[in-house]
RNA sequence: GGAGGCGUAGCGAAGCUGGUUAUCGCGCCGGCCUGUCAAGCCGGAGAUCGCGGGUUCGAUCCCCGUCGCUUCCGCCA
C-alpha cells in the first residue's frame, strides 16, 4: 500500500504537469464505462480529476476498473496527459488533462449510497444528519467547512496582529441564573452538586481583565439549553474578546477592522470599514426590528398626522390609547399584491401580536382598495406624507408602539424575501446602540436586565437610575448584519458599588449575588480596570457568508431542531451504574391528565 | 407550551373530484457500447403510500387520533 501513497491531489494538475507519473488517492465520484474505454472522475478535498482506462491498460487493470462503483476509495497511478483540444472540459478546473491509468488499488468499497453525493436535489435533513460523513463529502459542504476554517484563521490572525492573547476558560463552571437555561453536568466527587456548561466566557474574561491581560480573545464553545431554531443550536461558537481601558469606540474599531480583514482574506470582498450606527429606538421605530436588514429599504412613516383628518376609527382609537399608526410603502407592489396575498402578509403580522393590517393602493386615479375610501379626500396629503407613487402599495399598522413596530417589521422582512429586495452578495453591517438597560417584566412586576447584569449604565443615568429604571440606557451595543444579530457587547461594570445597585434594581438579593458570583465581585475589589468587550457568533457569520439560512449548513455535526443528533443518536439513556455512581435517580415526568 | 407545513421504492418528487395494474427522474442489478464528463441505449428488481382507527361497495386521496421531521411564535443574545 505504501507505494500507492499519493503524490498529487485531484485539484492541482494542469497541462504543465503533462507526462508526470502521479499517484492520486480519492473517491470515485462518477463512473462512465464505455466498454472499450472507461472514465472515472476521481475526487478528493482539492478537486476532481478524470482517470482513463483504455486499451493501453492491461486486461487485469481494466477488469478491476470495471468493478468500481460510486464512492469506492481508491488509489490510482498513471500519467498526466493533455487532452486533445476537442475533449477539453472547460467546466472542470482540471479539464485540460486526464490521468492515463497504469495501476489501481481499491482501498475500500462502498455500499449503495443512501443519497447521491453529486445529486442536484438534497436529501431530507434527518437523512443528511444521519449520514453526515457522506453529506460532508458534497461540494457545498466541503466549501462551507473550508470557508469556516479560513474565517476562523483570519480572526486569529487579526487578533494576533493587535496583540491579543488567546486564553482558554473553563467549560465546567458554576451555574448562573438569568439568561438562558444552563446545561448541567453532575459532579461525581461531590454528590448533589453540579457544574454548568458556559453560555459564554463572560465572568472569566472579566476576571482576566482584573489579572491584567488587557486584550483577551477566545474562539469559545458556548452552550444554551433552549429550543433550537434555524439560527440557534445547543452548542455554538463565539468569537469572544475583552479589553481594558477602552470605550465603545475602541471596541467598534476592533470589530470593524476585523470584519474588513476577514471578508478580504476569505471572500476577497471589500467591506466599508465604518458601520452605520442606529439607536435601538430608531431601529425599532423605522425598521420594526432591533436587527434591521438595511438592504431592504421601506422605512416606516409616522402616519399619525393624517389620522385626525380622516374618519377611520381604528387608527383614531390606536392614537387615543397612546399607540401609534405606522405606514410602509411597498414600491411597485400594487398590481402584484392581490387581496389574498395581502391577507397572507396580515397573517405574518398577526403572529407578532397585530390585530390586522390595513392597506391601500396608489393608482393613476388616486387611492384604491382596502381603507382607501376613508382617505380619498386626503389623497394628495397621503401621497406627500408617505412618498408613495402610482402602483405602490401602502401598508398600515395601528397598535401600541412596540406591537406596531415589530409586526410591521415582520411584514417588512417577509416582503424583503418575497420580493427579493436584498442582494445576497451585499453585506450591510450596522451598530445598534442605546439599548435600555432594564425592561419591565409584566408577569412578575419587576425590572429585569435587558441584556445581562454586568453592563454599565450610560454615564448620565448613573446618579438617578433608581428613580426611573425604564429610562436608563446602557453602554451596550449589538452588531447586526442583513437582518441578523451577529454580536453583542458592552462596557462592563467594574465598580462593586454600581454592581450592587444594579442587583438591587432588578431585585437580585445580595446574598444570592454573593453566592452566585461573589468571586467576580470580590475580584473587582482588587484594582479592577474599566473594561468592555463583545462576542459574535462565528457560526452565524459563516452562515451568512455562505448565503445559508441555517446554522446546520456550516457546522460539521449539528443537531436537528428537536435537539437530537440522528448520527450518534444523542442524547441517549445511560446505564443505571452510571447514574448510581452520580447519585442520580430518573423520575419519569408525570403524564398530564386532560 | 402554541400555530402552519411535510411524511408515497435507497433518494428526490407526481398522483386530478375516492375507482380496479400507484407514476416519473436519479440510484441499484443485468446486458450493449473506444472519448465520455449529470455519458447513452436495452432490460430488470425495488413501495405495508409514517402508524392506528373511522366514513365508504371501495381510501395514497376524506375525517379523527398518533408518531416523526420541519418553519415560525413563546423561549433564547
Amino acid at each position: 500500500m505504501e507505494k500507492m501513497k499519493r503524490t498529487a491531489t485531484c485539484g492541482e494538475l494542469s497541462a504543465r504537469d503533462e507526462g508526470r507519473d502521479v499517484i492520486l488517492n480519492g473517491w470515485v465520484h462518477r463512473n462512465r464505462d464505455h466498454g472499450g474505454v472507461h472514465f472515472i472522475n476521481l475526487r478528493d478535498r482539492y478537486g476532481i480529476t478524470q482517470v482513463v482506462f483504455d486499451d493501453t491498460c492491461d486486461p487485469d487493470l481494466k477488469e478491476r476498473a470495471a468493478s468500481l462503483k460510486m464512492e469506492y476509495c481508491v488509489a490510482v497511478r498513471g500519467t498526466v496527459s493533455k487532452r486533445p483540444d476537442s475533449m477539453i472540459n472547460k467546466d472542470m478546473a482540471t479539464g485540460e488533462i486526464e490521468i492515463a491509468a497504469k495501476e489501481l488499488v481499491i482501498l475500500t468499497t462502498c455500499e449503495t449510497l443512501p443519497f447521491m453525493i453529486d445529486g442536484d436535489s438534497e436529501a431530507n435533513e434527518t437523512l443528511r444528519l444521519k449520514y453526515r460523513y457522506l453529506d460532508l463529502r458534497r461540494e457545498k459542504m466541503q466549501k462551507h467547512i473550508a470557508l469556516r476554517h479560513k474565517v476562523s484563521f483570519a480572526v486569529r490572525e487579526h487578533f494576533e496582529g493587535l496583540g491579543f492573547y488567546d486564553i482558554e476558560t473553563p467549560t465546567l463552571i458554576k451555574s448562573t441564573p438569568e439568561g438562558a437555561r444552563d446545561f448541567l453536568v453532575p459532579a461525581r466527587m461531590q454528590p448533589g452538586k453540579f457544574f454548568a456548561l458556559p453560555q459564554s466566557p463572560q465572568l472569566y474574561k472579566q476576571i482576566l481583565m482584573v489579572s491584567g491581560f488587557d486584550k483577551y480573545f477566545q474562539i469559545a464553545h458556548c452552550y444554551r439549553d433552549e429550543d433550537l431554531r434555524g439560527d440557534r443550536q445547543f452548542e455554538f461558537t463565539q468569537v469572544d474578546f475583552e479589553m481594558s481601558f477602552v470605550s465603545k469606540e475602541d471596541i467598534f474599531k476592533v470589530v470593524e477592522d476585523q470584519m474588513v480583514h476577514v471578508f478580504k482574506k476569505t471572500l476577497n470582498k471589500d467591506i466599508v470599514p465604518t458601520f452605520p450606527r442606529i439607536t435601538y429606538h430608531d431601529a425599532m421605530n423605522t425598521y420594526g426590528s432591533d436587527k434591521p436588514d438595511l438592504r431592504i429599504g421601506m422605512e416606516f412613516i409616522d402616519f399619525a398626522p393624517l389620522v385626525p383628518k380622516a374618519d377611520f376609527g381604528v387608527f383614531k382609537a390606536a392614537l387615543e390609547s397612546g399607540g401609534t399608526v405606522k405606514a410602509m410603502v411597498v414600491p411597485g407592489a400594487a398590481p402584484e399584491y392581490s387581496r389574498k396575498k395581502i391577507s397572507e402578509l396580515e397573517e405574518t403580522a398577526k403572529t407578532y401580536g397585530a390585530k390586522g393590517l390595513a392597506w391601500m393602493k396608489v393608482t393613476a386615479d388616486g387611492l384604491d382598495g382596502g381603507i382607501a375610501k376613508f382617505f380619498a379626500p386626503l389623497t394628495e396629503e397621503v401621497k406627500s406624507l408617505t412618498g408613495a407613487k402610482e402602483n405602490d402599495l401602502i401598508l398600515f399598522m395601528a397598535s401600541d408602539w412596540k406591537t406596531a413596530c415589530t409586526s410591521l417589521g415582520a411584514v417588512r422582512s417577509r416582503l424583503g424575501k418575497d420580493l427579493k429586495l436584498a442582494d445576497p452578495e451585499d453585506y450591510r453591517f450596522a451598530w445598534v446602540y442605546d439599548f435600555p438597560l432594564f425592561e419591565w417584566n409584566e408577569d412578575e412586576e419587576k425590572w429585569d436586565p435587558a441584556h445581562h447584569m454586568f453592563s454599565m449604565p450610560q454615564y448620565e443615568y448613573l446618579d438617578s437610575m433608581e428613580e426611573n429604571p425604564g429610562e436608563v440606557k446602557g453602554d451596550l451595543y449589538d452588531l447586526v448584519i442583513n437582518g441578523y444579530e451577529l454580536a453583542s457587547g458592552s462596557i462592563r461594570i467594574h465598580d462593586p458599588e454600581i454592581q450592587k445597585r444594579i442587583f438591587s434594581i432588578v431585585g437580585f438579593p445580595e446574598e444570592e449575588a454573593e453566592e452566585r458570583f461573589g468571586f467576580l465581585l470580590e475580584a473587582f475589589r482588587y484594582g479592577a480596570p474599566p473594561h468592555g468587550g463583545l462576542a459574535y457568533g462565528l457560526d452565524r457569520l459563516v452562515m451568512l457568508m455562505c448565503g445559508e439560512d441555517s446554522l446546520k449548513e456550516v457546522i460539521a455535526f449539528p443537531r436537528n431542531n428537536t435537539g437530537s443528533n440522528p448520527m450518534d443518536d444523542s442524547p441517549a439513556p445511560v446505564d443505571k451504574i452510571q447514574l448510581d455512581e452520580l447519585g442520580i435517580q430518573f423520575i419519569p415526568r408525570e403524564t398530564e391528565e386532560k
